[in-house]
DNA sequence: GTAAATTGTGGAAGCGCTTCCAAGATCCTC
DNA sequence: GAGGATCTTGGAAGCGCTTCCACAATTTAC
C-alpha cells in the first residue's frame, strides 16, 4: 500500500497536521520534530500525493505552456528557459502545442475541460478574447510572450529597435542603397520592423526608396516563411533600377529563401548583395547569416519568473517587458573580421 | 463558488453517483437521465475537477514525456506525433527536458517527488536501472523510444537496415570506393550502422577497406556532433591512398560538419565526393543533403498508441517495434534528376 | 401468478492531503 | 506568582470526485 501522512504520523509519533506542516515548510515546527518526521519519511520512502495536495489546497503546482508548433524556431530554446526556472516554482510543465493559429481556441477549450493549472504561459499567438475574459474572471495568471494583451503581463521583443540596429549595421558598413524584405505588413512585427528600418535611414540622412521596400502579401504565417523570402528576393533581383547593395530581411527563415534565390540567380552573398536577418534560428549559424538574435532562452526564463511573481502578487500592476535583439555578425553582411571585432567592442 | 457534482445533482434532481456516471460514460444511465444531467451541466458550465477525479480514481490522466534537450533534431516532430494521439488518450502531457545525459536520474527523481503520471514516454536515452526497477514495481507503464530496455515496450529505428539502404544507394549510383564516417563505435547505433554498411558492400561483392571506415573517438554525444563530422572528414581529405568517391555518414549533424570541411578544402559535394546522411533533420533539406529519414512523427504517434494499449492491457507481453528509415534523395549523393525519379519509383 | 434476473439509481465511504481551531507547554512581564 | 503572549501540536473537517453496496423498479422466465 501507499505510504501516507498517517503512516508517517504514527511512526514518528506525531499528528498528521505536523507531518503536513513539515512538508510545507511551515515555520511552527520545532527542529527536533521536523527532523524526526523527515527521517521517518525517508525511511518509508514517502511521496506526497500531488493530487491530494492539489485538491486540498486548491493549488495544482503545474503550469500550462501554450506554444505554436507551426513556428518551430524558438520553441526548444524557450522551453529550456522556462524549464530552468521550474524547480524554483516547484511546478510541472504541461505542454500544449498548437498546430495552426486557428486552433488556439479549441486547444484552450480542451485544456479548460481537462486540467487545472496555476498559471499559463502563452507564446507567440493572439489570445482569443473569450479566453482572456475567462482567465481574468477565474484569476488565472497568464503571461503572454512574444505577443501582447493589455490585461496580462507580457514579454516582447523590440522589433523596431532590432530593425533599427540591423539597418544601422549595414549603414555603418558603408551601404547607401538598402532594401527591406519584409513580411506581411498587416502584422504588427512587420510594421514595427519597417519603422525601425525607416528611422535608421532617416537618421543617417538617407532617402527612403519605396521601391526597395517589399512586403509579402502572403497570409501564411504573415509571410514569415522561406517561400515568401524566396519570392520577394526574386522581385529584388529583377528590379529595373538595379538591386540594393544590402537588404534587411524581416526574419531568418525569409533570409534562407532569399539566399536560395540569390544562389539560383548565380549571384553571391555578400559580394553581390549583403543580407542581415532577424531571429538567429539554428540554421542561421550554419548558413553564416548575420542576424539580430532574439534572446529566446532568456525570455522563457523571465516568463517563468514573471509568472512566479504574479502567483505571489496577484494584485500587482500588469508589466510590459521589452527585449532588445542583439546583433550577431557573421558573413552575409560582408563585415570583415576586422569589422567584426569593432562591432563586438561597440 | 465552483460548480460541483452536488450542484448538478440537486439541479437535475438526481444523485451524485448518477452525475459521476454520466461523466464517465458509464452504460447504466438511462438516456433521459443522461441528457438531463448534461443539459444542466452545460447550463451551469460545470467542469470536472481533474485532481478530485485523480485522487478518487487513482488515475491521473496525464503522461510524462522525458526527452533530451541536448539533441534537438527530432524533438518537435516527436512531440507533434505524441500530441496527435493525446486526445484519444484523454491525457495531459507533462514535459521533462533533460539537458545532459548525466541528468536523467536526477530529473526522474524530481519527477517522482512531484507528479504522478499514468505512464511515461522515454526518449532517446538510457533508462537508469534504479528507475526501471521502480517503474516495474509500481506498475507504471513505460514506453522507450529510440532506445531499448528489455522490460519495456520499445520503438527503435533499424539502424542496420538504414545504413544498408544508404550504402546500397551509393553502390547503385556506381560508387565502388565508399567510406563510412561513423560515430563512436562504443554506441549501439554506430555499431549497427557499421554492420549495415559492411553487409551492403559484401553483398555487392565489394571489398571492405578498413582505411575508409572512420569512427569518432569523441565521448560527447557518442560522436554524433557537427564537430566530430568535421574532424573525421578532414581525416578523409588527407587520406594517403586518395579519398573515397562517396561516404556514408552516420548522422546528418555529422554530415553538416563534413560538408563544412569539404567546402573549406575547396572541394565540392557531390562532384568531388558524394555524401549520404542519416536522420533527415531540418537542416538536411536546406543543405540539399541526401539522407535516410527517421519517421519521428510516426514514432511519437505510435509511442502514444503503444502507451494507450499498455494502459489497457498491463499484462500483455512487451513489444519491440522497429522502424525502417526511408531514403530521401537530394543533391549531395550526386543522383541526377533522372536518377531521382528512378529511386522514387523503385 | 411468483421467483429471479436485470436495469437504474442514491448516497456513504474513502482517496491523501491542507487548514483551521483548540489546547497544552513554555516563556515573559510586572 | 498571576496573567498574557508565544510556540508547538493534534486532529476534525473538508476539498470534489469515484465506487461500491443497497435497493427500487422493471423485465423475464416458468
Amino acid at each position: 500500500m501507499r505510504v501516507t501522512i498517517y503512516d508517517i504520523a504514527k511512526e514518528a509519533d506525531v499528528g498528521i497536521g505536523t507531518v503536513s506542516r513539515v512538508f510545507n515548510n511551515h515555520p511552527s515546527v520545532s527542529h527536533g520534530t521536523r527532523s524526526r518526521v523527515l527521517e521517518v519519511a525517508t525511511r518509508l520512502n514517502y511521496r506526497p500525493h500531488p493530487y491530494a495536495r492539489g485538491l486540498a489546497s486548491n493549488r495544482t503546482n503545474s503550469i500550462l505552456a501554450v506554444i505554436p508548433f507551426f513556428t518551430t524556431f524558438f520553441f526548444l530554446e524557450i522551453l529550456q528557459g522556462v524549464q530552468s526556472k521550474l524547480s524554483d516554482l516547484d511546478c510541472d510543465l504541461i505542454l500544449y502545442g498548437v498546430n495552426h493559429p486557428d486552433q488556439v481556441a479549441s486547444s484552450l477549450r480542451q485544456n479548460a475541460l481537462r486540467s487545472r493549472v496555476d498559471g499559463i504561459l502563452f507564446f507567440s499567438m493572439k489570445m482569443p478574447e473569450e479566453f482572456a475574459l475567462q482567465y481574468l474572471q477565474h484569476r488565472t495568471p497568464v503571461i503572454v510572450v512574444d505577443s501582447y494583451h493589455k490585461s496580462f503581463d507580457s514579454l516582447t521583443v523590440d522589433n523596431q529597435e532590432g530593425a533599427f540596429h540591423a539597418t544601422m549595421h549595414l549603414i555603418k558598413l558603408g551601404h547607401k542603397r538598402i532594401g527591406l524584405l519584409n513580411a506581411n505588413i498587416e502584422s504588427a512585427p512587420a510594421r514595427e520592423r519597417l519603422k525601425g528600418f525607416q528611422n535608421a535611414l532617416t537618421g543617417a540622412g538617407l532617402a527612403i526608396d519605396s521601391g526597395l521596400v517589399k512586403n509579402s502579401s502572403s497570409p501564411i504565417l504573415d509571410g514569415f516563411t522561406r517561400n515568401a523570402g524566396y519570392e520577394l528576393m526574386k522581385q529584388f533581383l529583377s528590379l529595373k533600377g538595379g538591386m540594393p547593395t544590402a537588404i534587411v530581411v524581416a526574419s531568418d527563415i525569409q533570409a534562407v529563401g532569399a539566399l536560395a534565390a540569390i544562389n539560383e540567380a548565380g549571384l553571391k552573398c555578400p559580394d553581390d548583395v549583403a543580407l542581415i536577418g532577424f531571429d538567429d534560428i539554428e540554421l542561421a549559424s550554419h548558413l553564416e547569416l548575420t542576424t539580430m538574435r532574439q534572446p529566446m532562452y532568456e525570455m522563457g526564463a523571465l516568463a517563468a519568473d514573471t509568472l512566479a511573481d504574479r502567483l505571489k502578487n496577484p494584485k500587482e500592476k500588469v508589466s510590459q517587458t521589452k527585449f532588445v535583439p542583439k546583433l550577431i555578425v557573421r558573413k552575409t553582411c560582408g563585415a570583415s573580421m576586422h569589422r567584426k571585432q569593432i562591432e563586438v567592442i561597440a
